[in-house]
DNA sequence: GGATGAATTGGAAGCGCTTCCGGTGAGAGT
DNA sequence: ACTCTCACCGGAAGCGCTTCCAATTCATCC
C-alpha cells in the first residue's frame, strides 16, 4: 500500500478501476452468480490494490439487514459490576461463535429506564439481526415484549412470565438435586437450604432440585431461608437458619457467594465444616476453590452458555426452529461436604 | 398505539402526516434551528402518534458519522473467559457513561487473527466513532496502528511500543510500592517478589514499585521469580523462591491469583502465613477476601477504569485533548501480612 | 444458419436520512 | 413605498451500497 488515500475507496472506485459496472463489483463482493471469471478477477485485484473495505453502514441500509446482534444483560443493579465472572464468561462464549460470522456484537446492559427503552427500540425497529437476552429476568415485561417482537430472540435462562420459544439454560434443578443427594449419601439428614431469589426461574429451579432430593429420601425440607445471591443475604440467611434450626447438619446454598458467607457464618458460630455442618454452593466460581475448606459446588460452564446462545441465535436468524437447550451441570466435590 | 403498522414509519411519513417537508421534520429530529414553533409541534405530534424511531443506519450513512464506539479487549488467550471479573467490571463502567450518550457499544475480543483484522478494519475505515483499547497489549503492533489511525482512540493501560496520547491507567507502581512498604513497616526484610509478565507495562510497573520500596529501605531486591498471572505460574514461582531463598519472610505477588496460589504453596510447605511469611496480592478480587488467611492486597476500581476510559473517549471524539489519567490504588490490609 | 434459451451486463431506482442552497415572506430601516 | 435583512422553508442531491430489470452476448441445437 503506497500512501493511503485520505478517504476510503468506495465500490464505485473499485468498479471503475476494474473496468466494470458497480453492479458487477457488488456481485463479486457478495459472491453472487452472473459474473464472468475475468471480471471477477479484475474486481478482486482492484479491491486488493485499493485496500477496499465495504462500508457496513451502507450495506445495512441497502439490504435492510442489520450487521449486528445485541447481547442484552438485564439485571436490576448491574451485577456485571459485581465481582462475579458470570457475564464476562458468557460474553467470551458468544464472541467465539460470532467471530466466524460477519456479525458484530453490541452489548446493552439493561439496568436503567434509559437502557430499557433503548432495548425496546431495538426490538421494535428490528435494528439488529437478533437479540440474546440474558440475566435475571423474573417477570420482566421485556421478556414478553421480546418474545413477540417478531425478530430473532433467544433467551439465556428462562423468564417466568412467558415460555420463550428459544432458550438456553443450565440444568439448575438437576444440579441442586445432585448436590442435595450427595449430602444425603454422605449421611446428612437435617439439610437446610438457602435459596436464591424465588422470583427467577433459576432460583426456583435450584430450590426445586433440593426439594426433589429431600422428598425422594423422605426427609423434611422445611429448613429454608431465602437470599438474593449476595454475600450479605447469605450471612443473614445462615444466621436465621442457625437460629431456627440449630440442629441442621448441612446447608445447600443457591450460589457460591451465599455458600461462602454461610461457611464463614458457621465457622464464626463455632460449627466445624464439614464435621458439624456440610455446605454446598452453586456456580463453581474461582473463589469456591480457595475457601477454607474448599467448597463443594455445582459447576456450570457459562462460556458454553454463551456459545450455545449465539449458535441458537444464528440458527433462528437462518429461519430454523432449534429446540431449547438445557446444559448439564456437574457436581464438584471438595472438602466442605 | 393502535395496531402496529407492519413496517416502521419513515421520516417521510412523519413529514407528510405533520404537513411539513422532510427537511423540516429532520430539523426537528436533530433540534436544529429554522423551524417555527408550530411546525415543530406538529412534527413532534406526528412522531408520537406514529411511534416513529429514526433509523440509525440511515442516519449514520447520511452523516458519515458512526453511532457506535468499540471496546476492544486484547488478550492472547481470552482472559475474558478466565475466572476474573476484570473485563466485566470495565464493561459495566463503560456502559454507565455511554448510556447518557446515544452511542452504542460494540465489543470486540481480540484473540484471533480474525478478530485482529476486524479491529484493523474498524481502525482503517473509521467505521466507529471511537475505539477503546484495553487488555494486555505489550508490544502488540495493534497499539501502534491504533495510535496513528487518525481516529479517536483511548487506551486502557499503556502499551510498551508506543506512548499513547490518551490513556487511563492504574497507579500500578504506587500500589506495589505501597504494599512493599507496608511489609517493610511490619518488620519484614527478606521480601521476595513474584512478578507478572514483564512484557507488559502493568507487570513492569508493579515490579518497579517493589524495587522502589526495597531500594529506599536499603533492602536486597534479588529474591524474584516470574509468573504470568495464572495460578499455575504462581505455584511454580513460589516453589522456586522457596527453593532458592528459603529465608524469605514475605512475598509480594503481581496479582491476587498468583498470591493465592503462593499462599497455598507456602502453607503446604509448612510455612505459616503471616507468622513465617507475609503475602500480598494485587487487584483485590473477591477471592482475596476468602482465602485463609484473607489476603492483603492492592485495590483498584476497574469499574472506574471503564468509566474514565469512556469519558476520555467522548472528550476525544469532541475534539478535546484530555490528559492521561492515572487512577489511584489503595492498599487493603488483611490477615496475610 | 437462424432461432432458443441461458448466462452476463449495467442502468437506474431505491434504502432512510442529512444538508446544501436558492427561494419565500415578513418585519425593519429610510 | 421600497429596499434590506433574516428567519423559515422545502427541493434536490447525495451518503455507499444492493438489486430489479431490461438489454446484450454467447453457446447451443435443430
Amino acid at each position: 500500500m503506497p500512501e493511503a488515500p485520505r478517504r476510503q475507496p468506495t465500490l464505485d472506485e473499485v468498479a471503475e478501476r476494474a473496468g466494470v459496472s458497480r453492479t458487477a463489483a457488488s456481485r463479486v463482493l457478495n459472491n453472487a452468480p452472473h459474473v464472468s471469471k475475468a471480471k471477477r478477477d479484475a474486481v478482486q485485484k482492484a479491491i486488493r490494490e485499493l485496500g477496499y473495505v465495504p462500508n457496513a453502514t451502507a450495506r445495512a441500509l441497502a439490504t435492510r439487514r442489520a450487521g449486528a446482534v445485541v447481547l442484552a444483560i438485564t439485571d436490576d443493579d448491574s451485577a456485571l459490576g459485581q465481582d462475579t465472572p458470570f457475564y464476562s464468561q458468557a460474553i467470551a462464549g458468544v464472541t467465539t461463535v460470532l467471530e466466524e460470522t460477519g456479525l458484530e456484537l453490541m452489548l446493552v446492559l439493561v439496568n436503567s429506564p434509559r437502557s430499557r427503552s433503548k432495548l425496546q427500540d431495538v426490538l421494535q425497529t428490528h435494528s439488529a439481526a437478533g437479540v440474546m437476552l440474558m440475566g435475571r429476568h423474573g417477570d420482566d415485561p421485556l421478556a414478553a415484549l421480546a418474545e413477540q417482537a417478531g425478530m430473532p430472540v433467544v433467551f439465556g435462562g428462562r423468564p417466568l412470565n412467558v415460555e420463550p420459544r428459544f432458550y438456553v439454560d443450565s440444568d439448575n434443578r438437576g444440579g441442586a438435586r445432585a448436590a442435595t443427594e450427595h449430602l444425603i449419601a454422605r449421611g446428612r439428614s437435617r439439610i437446610a437450604a438457602i435459596t436464591g431469589p424465588l422470583d427467577s426461574d433459576a432460583g426456583l429451579a435450584r430450590h426445586r432440585g433440593y426439594l426433589d432430593a429431600m422428598a425422594v429420601a423422605g426427609l423434611d425440607a422445611d429448613r429454608v431461608a431465602h437470599g438474593d445471591y449476595t454475600e450479605a443475604s447469605g450471612t443473614r440467611a445462615m444466621r436465621a437458619l442457625l437460629d431456627r434450626h440449630p440442629d441442621l447438619d448441612a446447608v445447600v446454598a443457591g450460589n457460591d457467594t451465599m455458600a461462602i458467607s454461610a461457611l464463614r457464618t458457621l465457622t464464626t458460630a463455632g460449627r466445624r465444616v464439614p464435621d458439624d455442618v456440610a455446605v454446598t454452593g452453586f456456580d463453581d466460581y474461582l473463589a469456591a476453590r480457595h475457601t477454607a475448606p474448599p467448597l463443594t459446588t455445582v459447576h456450570q460452564s457459562i462460556q458454553a452458555w454463551g456459545r450455545e446462545m449465539a449458535r441458537m441465535l444464528l440458527a433462528v436468524i437462518d429461519g430454523e426452529q432449534p429446540s431449547p437447550l438445557i446444559l448439564p451441570t456437574r457436581l464438584i466435590v471438595r472438602e466442605s461436604s
